[in-house]
DNA sequence: CTGTAGTTGACCACTTTGGTCAACAGCTTG
DNA sequence: CAAGCTGTTGACCAAAGTGGTCAACTACAG
């Protein structure tokens, strides 16, 4: 079913995808209307269900799909012998923003379709996911070096606020981008003002 | 109008305000459905038309029903004098959790309120209590003391590091919340915890 | 018994839903 | 030119859902 989609003209894949995606991220499963991705494809009715027999078919392709394109570009820019934890989640980052300039809402969907109620439609491949997921996060921390941290600081907590820092970055600057100019995010910017905030709680954190 | 609501049982006021609350912070003004409201209210159809003419007259009714319990929360619960920053933000937190033990989807329903595309229904109101809010950040500030803080630390980031600590923090707790035992959240334990991660800031940040 | 206040849910006209299908355009073959 | 093939359209469908109404019900007070 899905060898057809993939001969069509690439940037009409984009436009197909993406507009789905964006939807299924803001609306959920059941609310998104298919209606309405078409018509932000700029595509006929007919011709989404040409090349997905459903909106099932559809969620459940765009969901493999996202999987895979994320976990691809995880391979290919991670460095697992990374041995700082600072510098890992900067790789991350840097994943996340370069997708974001393809699949704007990739991430989202992702997220809702990892969290939220939706997963009627993903039962056992949210299970096989999430085994997948964790797996990844096992291969990432194995090889951290927690003796880098000073003393007495608390490095789950400090895990978090890195982790919390990176997302409140990146939500905010995505929300921004998308306010304003979408598209033509500077990357390069971006990581410089991540570097800050990194040196940031390095220096806080670490022995010196 | 809106007397004869207030005369109600005060329960079902909160059962309908919540329900309403939720429905219209899942899915934004136009997606948000009365009929869900009312089954979630455990009311009937006819009656929240009787106590609010319209669709948008509810909303206009919550909009200004929140944004004034959450000014008269804040106003009984800041000290206006405080000078540490971390303090500031931790009385900030704990209202938050206060409000939202009794409406837990008030703080949603503000964000996405003043964000979202949803300002067709509220284009005066919206500046009204923006200017508004940023009052309260200018009072907010005033009295920081910032020679607390060691030297060459960047404030501006680390006053971000903060709020995204903080927001992260709350939105795992209530996360976590509502998906097993809603209502029960011990609020000295997550208060606890918040100490722990703005202690952990504080000697990161602060001069010893 | 009457009046009043609170409450119901069947009902309305209208829109939107996921999904279908006969028809069409553009292209390569013979 | 015709025949076939691929990709594409949008009018169309039954079904569900929409915001909103209203005659009728209950329950209690005078």
């Amino acid at each position: 079913m899905t060898e057809k989609f993939f001969n069509l003209d690439e940037e009409k894949q984009a436009r197909i995808i993406n507009a789905a995606m964006k939807e299924f991220s803001d609306h959920g499963y059941a609310q998104a209307s298919t209606n309405e991705m078409v018509k932000q494809a700029g595509i006929s009715k007919g011709l989404l269900f040409h090349y997905f027999k459903n909106k099932q078919g559809l969620y459940l392709f765009l969901y493999d799909y996202a999987m895979q394109k994320m976990l691809a570009e995880m391979e290919a820019s991670m460095d697992w012998a990374e041995r700082d934890l600072f510098m890992m989640y900067r790789r991350i980052v840097e994943v996340k923003f370069r997708l974001c300039r393809v699949y704007p809402d990739m991430f989202n969907f992702l997220k809702v379709a990892n969290t939220a109620d939706t997963n009627e439609a993903t039962p056992e491949l949210q299970r096989r996911n999430e085994q997948l997921i964790s797996k990844w996060y096992e291969r990432m921390y194995r090889n951290v070096d927690y003796s880098l941290f000073k003393e007495g600081v608390d490095v789950q907590r400090v895990i978090h606020v890195l982790r919390w820092t990176m997302e409140g970055f990146s939500y905010t600057q995505l929300e921004h981008m998308k306010k304003l100019s979408l598209e033509e995010l500077d990357l390069d910017a971006m990581m410089v003002e991540i570097d800050q905030y990194l040196e940031l709680l390095k220096q806080a954190f670490y022995r010196s």
